[in-house]
This record gives C-alpha cells, sequence and structure tokens, in this order.
DNA sequence: TCCAATTTTGTAATAATTACAATTTTGTAA
DNA sequence: TTACAAAATTGTAATTATTACAAAATTGGA
C-alpha cells in the first residue's frame, strides 16, 4: 500500500465518477486488475484472481461489474474465441491475436486506420474488432509446424 | 430436382471428395445451405432449416458435420457474439457485420489486404477475422438512432 | 443515526456445446 | 449378392459459461 499504488486506486476511482459509476471496491479492483494485467481474462479467470483478495466475493458479481463496465464503455468485450468472453480495458484501437496452441492472446496495432470500405456508408459502425489466429513464437520454438488441423477449443473447465 | 439442382450437388460432392471428406446426405445438405443461404447461420439454425428435409436429423450430427469442415477449411467458424458460433462456406477473404438491433450478419470487403502489422513477423497467422458492430440501414431507420447502451446478446432460446 | 437506493451474494435456471455409447449406413472384398 | 469392418448418425446425458432473481449486505446522504 505505497503512495503509487494510492495514487492508481484514486485515479481508477475518478475514472469511474467520471462515468458515474461508483467506484464500489470490487469494481475498483476488477478495473485495476484489467489495468494493471493486459491478459485479456475471462470472467473466471477475473474471478479466480480476485477471490484471495476480496474473500466474499461471488462470480455473479465479476458478470455484474463487467456489464456496467460495459454498458458504460469502459470495457471491451473480445470474442476471438467462442464459449469464451474476455475483457479488455485498454481502450485505444488494437487487433487481437490468439495463440491456437496456448491460448495466450496479445495485442498489436492494426494497419489500418478502418477496415470498413465506403459500402458501409448507410450502417453506423460502433465497434470494430480485429483478430488473428495462429502461432505465437514461444509455441512454434516448442514443436508446433504450424500446420496442425484448425484448433478446436475444448470447453476450458474451470481451474480446479 | 431440375439439372441445375443436380448440377449443384455434383459440385458440392466433388468439393466434398477433394477434401477426403465422404459426401454423405447431411454434409452434402449442410453445405448446400451454406452456399446457397450466405446467412452465417448458427449450428441451430442450420438444423432448423434441415430438420423437414431429413426427418431423422439430430443436432449432434450438425455440429458432428461442422467439425469436420471446420477440420478440413471447408467453412470458417465466425465468433462475433459469444455463446452462438455462426458458420461460413464462403472462403475469400472478407469482413463480418453485425446489427445490435437485428442480429442479422452480413458480409463486407475489407479494405486492407492484411491487417496484420510488420511487428508480427514472429508469429503464424492461420486466419484473419475482421468484425464491424453497430446498425443495419434497416434498423437505423426504424427507430434506432444508434446510441442505444451496448448491445447485451441475451441468450438467444431456440426458436420453439 | 436512519433509510432508501445500490451493490453484492447464493442459488437455480438456461442454453450451447461436447462426450459417449448404441445404432444405422456404407464401401468393398470375397 | 453377401458379409463385415469402418464410418456416420443418433439419442441422451454431461459440461459449463452466463443469466435470472430474490435475499442480504452495504452505502451515501438526510
Ligand atoms: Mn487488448
Ligand atoms: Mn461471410
Ligand atoms: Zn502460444
Ligand atoms: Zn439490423
Amino acid at each position: 500500500m505505497d503512495g503509487n499504488t494510492d495514487n492508481k486506486e484514486k485515479e481508477i476511482k475518478a475514472l469511474l465518477k467520471g462515468k458515474k459509476i461508483r467506484p464500489s471496491i470490487i469494481r475498483v479492483k476488477v478495473l485495476k486488475y484489467l489495468l494493471d494485467n493486459r491478459n485479456h481474462p475471462t470472467a473466471d479467470r477475473l474471478f479466480s484472481a480476485l477471490e484471495n483478495d476480496i474473500p466474499t466475493l461471488s462470480r455473479t458479481s465479476i458478470y455484474n461489474t463487467l456489464k456496467t463496465f460495459l454498458d458504460e464503455g469502459v470495457v471491451s468485450e473480445i470474442t476471438i474465441e467462442d464459449g469464451n468472453s474476455r475483457y479488455d480495458a485498454f481502450t485505444g484501437k488494437h487487433g487481437h491475436f490468439i495463440c491456437e496452441k496456448c491460448g495466450g492472446v496479445s495485442d498489436f496495432d492494426v494497419k489500418c486506420a478502418t477496415c470498413a470500405p465506403e459500402s458501409l456508408n448507410g450502417y453506423k459502425i460502433n465497434q470494430e474488432h480485429v483478430y488473428l489466429r495462429g502461432l505465437c513464437p514461444n509455441c512454434i520454438k516448442s514443436g508446433g509446424d504450424g500446420n496442425e488441423k484448425n484448433f478446436r477449443k475444448k470447453r476450458c473447465k474451470k481451474s480446479s
């Protein structure tokens, strides 16, 4: 609990207040986790990461918090793989890469300012997502030749 | 059952054989549906569309078929919204737009040949997806002002 | 302090997908 | 054609992420 941590918490609270979200303990901790860890966690990963810190935490609260954040545009939802939404508090435009072997999701800068063509001028575009799937350097090194069959996610059982 | 239909079926069977997939009745009908209807159906929509035609059809067979197609690259999976995978047999590079009001998914041509930057040169990229979310012209006309809160999919009950 | 509004929690319900074993269908060799 | 193994299909049950909902706890201001 040094001054630095204190400062960051103040910033987070201010950020939430700016969006008319009451900065409850859970909300602050969820947002802090997302800002500190750019690992695009699932709701369940968030729960696991915070349950020690907040012993009374429930999964529903994580979902509630994320829904609030989504509604106010504090986080965005990444549906890069089916069956597991991931969440991102970094709001600058960027794309997401998922490794089909280790499942890790990382950021990258998309080349183009927008991928939407003029043919969509009758549409209102609210969000733009660019997702890549493939193999990360680590997994290439450790044996993957990159020619495996399409990765099929197994439903990933909650870790314990 | 005109000659045209016959012809198309032959093409589909040839396509499957070329991928070493035995062209069973279900597989041919699923692929035919996907080629005839570019509506990016969910597994359940496919089931509903074909169950009259194949009275003994089971949902598991739809899933089995789609998994086979995915493994051989005959279709691609669209995870533009969480909780409902959609499938596309059109393999040319294109992006997908989902209307947050009516849920319709449509194709568009992405501007850029690739959105992947040079910074990913240590990665092997197998797939590239561009997803847009917003409002389609129809839904804009019929009242949506485009400033609604983020669309949150409700789990969409199987249409009876 | 007190109270209404908000947040959090626990539990049950929902629904997409998968696991799996039984049944049916199919290709082919005899 | 017949027989049989391999492949495909089916039905059912299990899994699991998410949502619904009502009760309990917390909170901010009067
Ligand atoms: Mn990100
Ligand atoms: Mn498409
Ligand atoms: Zn990896
Ligand atoms: Zn629409």
